[in-house]
RNA sequence: GGGCGGUUAGCUCAGUUGGUUAGAGCGCCUGCCUUACAAGCAGGAUGUCGGGGGUUCGAGUCCCUCACUGCCCA
């Protein structure tokens, strides 16, 4: 009993029952002993973790359709190949999300203390933090489930704690007071790139300052006023003639009084820093709230005054803005400063406002005690690791722009004052000591208190996932995983993360890998301690009106929802098809109907091809399917249609080959859409109805080998397809293996076959030349007929002029033009064709003969168009050819070319002039 | 302010080191239910390659400039 496929096409059935399938199975998984006794080359792919938190959306599906091609691919190709999944554990996100559900139900974090909050955590991840992956399992990925990972597992937090002391110790981590940017919200630091930069309408203030000895005043320019409660100097620059008489001076600082007392007196210092075109030229010094005021305290031993506490509200016990919170302090300040007339102007003003890439709140920069990663050490050798080729950017533009940040890069922030995360493994005691161990300490280093406790902070979620491409095969331990799979060959993602992951990858991989000796003992140089050799960056998935999705605007696709109505197959073939480097990629559905069209496509031809292999064997041809690969070779005594589509296929494998080896996903997809459905299925399927003639009398040895070439064909173009659509050509597939009632294919699945290479199938150029020249006189033909009106269903009689191949061409091929064209009968004409129903190349004319009167207004038109274009070409080609320079220099095979076209062009003209004065006057 | 892209058919995009008369999909127009597929088949229309200048025998492709537009960093 043959397995029949149901007539229609029903992706969501096909794809759940596979993707459970490929899991169950555990198709994908590589134990850690076959990989390191594979001598193949290997392909080691590390998923970007997304958030435990996280949700599938479109730039997943890309991400994860992209290095599922590449996988699935280069898995075919017979490398090892491992893709490692994995979540991360996210601090912020995280904890954030926990946080909101305890607000639900009436409680916090606080009161519920760390401890219980970190195992509420944990119980959230377990209920929930499974959901991203389940999704990616509906996308098809085929990922190494056995070596699945989430950040915080105990085996990775060993890991990010060997990290840490290992830096420590080499003197990389230190610990200081600096200004951070303050998420007041979730109450922590946040690093560098954590801060979103945006323009807002804001305004900047005049303020004037008193001097302390009553001499007159200096006037402030600030867009933070509420910040003055913490200055502790003004400063002007020391060039700017109008503040000389000033140096030195010292200014009593407005409304900064605390108990009733007198306000405070700050000095006026100067510093380039301050820029005379800027404002009034002077500014207010708030070393504790702004990075450059910060640096300005330093260079002039100035006092830091913190005046905001964690959550941004004024802590300044004994102030009248004590407690407020700071905008509301603003707002305060002002109208006293009003009062006291020393508000001297307000203007508009645009500010550039950094707000937390996770709260969305204003960033308040501050002074406080944080951990830091002295990075220039790393980036050296981040630096070189690119430099030197190691690491190659596709596109290649992108390597400028990590250039360019890793050249400018500041230490690292890597605390963060969350209570989900790596605790920092650094233990205080009261005597001041601070020890850093691998394990808890029992007693201080120091003094041997044992009244030591653990810092509180923990690290950036960043810093754990930076070491990811060795932690996963098990560093600091020595594995076989390690030893086979790092480097991993590949980083598949989008340029948000370039500086976040990629570059902080980079930088730990190149500094700790550099230590590990090489399987086979010997030093490892930095060529085999980068993380990855290639990083692939992608766009942007936008809307179909290019607008970036986002959740306010409402855009948002939802990959599962798109997934429902088109089918995966036909989402990752429509992501696919766009994937050009470099460039975004603006998702329509109507593309994606387009592609779950030609997956319908895909599904009716199979469905044609097992029909006949059914009617074969119902007349007693018997189906070898272990013949296939024979099938697709070819010797010259086989059909043109034959020799042709083997030809087509070995084109397009190479095609697809080399634009998978340079990230051309669209180039590849639509070698194969064209392949599939405008040759084999318009074409081939077509011609080859005439040979799968099974009735009595037949050639039924001609009909059972053009059967094993239809087979053949369908089976390697399945294969061929199936990195891009992996579901229905399973599907497929495994039916046609179960077609002659014998259910062993030869592998579980199709993605564990051999991907097609140019030589599965044999190559006939001239076969491809003589079956263009067959399609134009089919097209032409056809076009001729319609022009004349004949009826579709009726077979007309055909004149044909041309040289002595043409006519050997068709009449090999007469079948073929009866039932393509519908040509009842060929006749052969001695002078060239003109007149009505006519049709010219610059090899053959052609002309239906059909009794029924054409539009001759049309018909006029229509040449004349073709005229204008043919004159134009001809002036072209002929100015070109006068031309003594270019005849001179140019190559050979150019002029050539140009001769051969402009002769063509030529030829033709003046068939159309002909056709055009044989046309009847009105 | 610094840097990097983009501008090609109605829409979304290709166009390899400059080389013959610029392509695809979708959409549009016309005709067909030809039993694998109407989610289909066949035929057809559509471009001063953003403007200007330059290099070259030859420019969508290289250079300069202007305009518009997107992104990254400060």
């Amino acid at each position: 009993m043959s397995h029949e496929l149901p007539k229609a096409y029903d992706p969501s059935e096909i794809e759940e029952r596979w993707a459970d399938t490929w899991v169950r199975e555990r198709l994908f998984d590589v134990a850690a002993d076959s990989a390191a006794h594979a001598s193949s080359a290997s392909f080691t792919e590390l998923l970007p973790p997304p958030n435990v938190t996280g949700r599938l959306h479109m730039g997943h599906m890309l991400n994860h359709t992209e290095m599922d091609i590449l996988t699935r691919w280069h898995r075919m190709r017979g490398d090892l190949t491992v893709w490692v999944p994995g979540t991360d554990h996210a601090g912020i996100a995280t904890q954030m999300m926990v946080e909101r559900q305890l607000a639900s139900e009436g409680t916090s974090r606080e009161s519920l203390g760390r401890v219980a909050f970190e195992q509420r955590v944990w119980q959230w991840k377990e209920l929930y933090g499974g959901a991203i992956l389940d999704q990616m399992k509906r996308l098809g990925a085929s990922v190494d489930w056995s070596r699945e990972y989430f950040t915080m597992d105990e085996r990775l937090s060993r890991a990010v704690k060997e990290a840490f002391v290992r830096l420590y110790e080499q003197g990389l981590i230190y610990r200081g007071a600096y200004i951070v940017n303050w998420d007041p919200s979730a109450k922590t630091a946040v690093s560098d790139l954590e801060v979103v930069h945006e323009e807002r309408a804001g305004k900047i203030y005049h303020i004037r300052y008193p001097l302390a000895d009553g001499s007159g005043s200096i006037i402030v320019a600030t867009t933070r006023p509420e910040t003055m409660l913490g200055d502790t100097a003004v400063c002007v620059n020391p060039a700017d003639e109008r503040y000389t008489a000033l140096h030195g001076k010292r200014v009593r600082l407005p409304l900064s009084g605390v108990h009733g007392g007198p306000d405070r007196e700050i000095p006026i210092v100067t510093d380039d820093w301050a820029k005379p075109e800027f404002g009034t030229g002077a500014v207010k010094v708030t070393p504790a709230h702004d990075p450059n005021d910060f640096g300005i305290g330093q260079r002039h031993q100035l006092p830091s005054l913190s005046i905001l506490d964690e959550s941004a509200h004024v802590a300044l016990p004994g102030s009248a803005y004590h407690g407020l919170e700071r905008y509301t302090a603003r707002e305060r300040i002002l109208e006293d400063l009003k009062a006291l007339d020393l508000l001297v102007e307000v203007k508009d003003h645009t500010l550039s406002i950094g707000t937390s890439q996770r709260t969305g709140v204003v960033i308040e920069p501050r002074l406080s005690m944080q951990w830091f990663l002295k990075i220039e050490p790393l980036a050296e050798k981040a630096i070189r690791a690119v430099e030197e080729g190691h690491i190659r950017f596709t596109p290649d533009q992108y390597r400028k722009t990590y250039d360019e940040w890793m050249h400018n890069i500041h230490d690292w922030c890597i605390s963060r004052q969350l209570w989900w995360g790596h605790r920092i493994p650094a233990w205080h005691c009261a005597c001041g000591q601070l020890t850093v161990a691998r394990e808890t300490p029992a007693a201080c280093a120091a003094c041997g208190s044992t009244a030591i406790s653990q810092e509180t902070d923990v690290l950036d979620t960043w810093f754990s996932s930076g070491l990811l491409p060795f932690t996963v095969f098990g560093w600091p331990e020595k594995s076989l995983d390690r030893d086979r799979l790092y480097p991993t060959q590949l980083l598949v993602t989008g340029f948000d993360i370039l500086f976040f992951w990629v570059a902080r990858m980079i930088m730990l991989g190149c500094h700790f890998m550099l230590e590990e000796p090489m399987a086979d003992g010997s030093p490892r140089t930095l060529a085999d301690s980068v993380p990855f050799r290639e990083v692939y960056i992608h766009g942007l998935v936008r809307d179909a009106d290019r607008q970036k999705m986002s959740k306010t605007k409402g855009n948002v696709i939802d990959p599962i929802s798109v997934i429902e109505r088109f089918g995966t197959d036909a989402v990752r073939f429509t992501l696919a098809s766009m994937a050009s480097p470099g460039t975004d990629i603006a998702f329509s559905e109507e593309r994606t109907d387009g592609y779950r069209a030609f997956a319908n496509k895909i599904w009716n031809a199979a469905r044609f091809v097992f029909m006949q292999a059914q009617r074969a064997q119902e007349a007693g041809v018997a189906i070898h399917l272990a013949s296939l690969p024979a099938a697709l070779q070819a010797g010259l005594d086989e059909p043109l249609e034959t020799r042709w589509i083997l030809t087509r296929l070995h084109q397009t494998a190479g095609t697809v080959e080399q634009a998978l080896g340079n990230y051309r996903f669209d180039e590849a997809a639509n070698a194969i859409y064209q392949f599939f459905w405008g040759e084999l299925c318009d074409w081939y399927i077509e011609i080859v109805k005439l040979r799968l003639e099974f009735g009595e009398g037949a050639d039924l040895a001609a009909a059972g080998r053009a059967l094993h070439t239809l087979l053949a064909v369908l089976e390697a173009a399945l294969r061929l397809l199936s990195p891009f659509m992996p579901f229905i050509t399973e599907e497929i597939w495994h039916a046609l293996w179960s077609l002659c009632g014998a259910p062993a294919a030869p592998a579980k699945s199709i993605a564990l076959t051999r991907y097609p290479q140019p030589a599965d199938a044999s190559a006939d150029p001239a076969s491809v030349a003589a079956m263009e020249q067959l399609q134009q006189m089919i097209v032409a033909i056809r076009a001729a007929r319609k022009e004349s009106g004949v009826p579709e269903k009726e077979a007309v009689p055909v004149r044909i002029f041309g040289a002595e191949d043409v006519v050997t061409l068709t009449q090999a091929n007469t079948g073929l033009l009866a039932r393509l064209a519908r040509v009842s009968e060929v006749s052969y004409a001695s002078a060239a064709l003109t007149g009505e129903g006519t049709r010219s190349t610059a090899h053959f004319d052609i002309a239906v003969v059909y009794e029924r009167q054409i539009d001759v207004a049309a018909e006029r038109e229509r040449l004349t168009k073709e005229l204008a274009k043919l004159e134009k070409g001809l002036a072209a080609a002929e100015k070109q050819l006068g031309n003594e320079a270019f005849m001179a220099k140019a190559p050979a095979h150019i002029i050539e070319g140009l001769r051969k076209q402009s002769a063509e062009t030529k030829m033709l003209y003046d068939k159309t002039r002909a056709a055009m004065d044989a046309l009847p006057t009105l």
